[in-house]
DNA sequence: TCAACATATTAAAACATTACAATATGTAAA
DNA sequence: TTTACATATTGTAATGTTTTAATATGTTGA
């Protein structure tokens, strides 16, 4: 009949999977390919010459969008080609443009994160 | 004439601007504070309370959150009260539960960040 | 098969964030 | 003004993330 300090509640899991989502939204580089792979499906390669990453940060971004159902992929040739999952992502940044339009300068400055 | 090899585009500094604003939700603290006053306005005792973290905590990630423009503050007596500047962020939580729930797990295993 | 190119993985160093504990500041009531 | 309570700030240790460079894997066409 022994209680752990520390259980996690339903709701703490719940917590960490949404901030682990716009974990993925908040890294220049992800935030990026995120934002061109919007436009339209692209291998690697093009992604290193969109975003002038390196090819290996370019590649562990994306591994990491992948596993967090950002992107899919699918080779093509000898190429690999990703694309955005869930076009609902546009709405979300098209959101987030509207309200940092009102607070960009703020939010620029931010020096505690 | 010189050039410096890393001069920052003005494509660079938004894309920071909103990595820094989806960070604002990365973090578990936070977004339940942002979750929590988005129910109603509240004291940094209330939101210790209700959150279950360190009044430091809570009193450093309100500092976070105020200063990159998520939420305000006004004095009431011997309480601060926060609040929820932009409604709007009501919204974007409530796409990423709809694109979350089908991804759940799935983010919830990511190990990459 | 081998050579050439595209992408993925990995380990380590550099860097950034968070948690914690201690202390400072602010506010109100006595 | 002093006391008690509420909140903010700060330094530091603990953690987590990102970058880099090197290397591995996979794919195609010769």
């Amino acid at each position: 009949m022994e209680r752990v300090e520390s259980i996690e509640t339903a709701d703490d899991v719940q917590t960490e999977i949404y901030a682990k989502f716009f974990h993925g939204l908040s890294n220049p580089t992800r935030f990026k390919i995120i934002k061109v792979l919007l436009d339209k499906e692209m291998s690697v390669g093009q992604l290193v010459e969109a975003i002038g990453a390196s090819q290996s940060q370019v590649s562990n971004q994306l591994a990491c969008l992948k596993w967090c159902g950002y992107v899919a992929s699918r080779q093509d040739g000898k190429y690999v080609l990703y694309r955005i999952i869930d076009e609902r992502v546009r709405t979300i940044l098209q959101l987030a443009k509207e309200i940092v339009a009102d607070n960009a300068e703020h939010i620029r400055c931010c020096t505690r994160m």
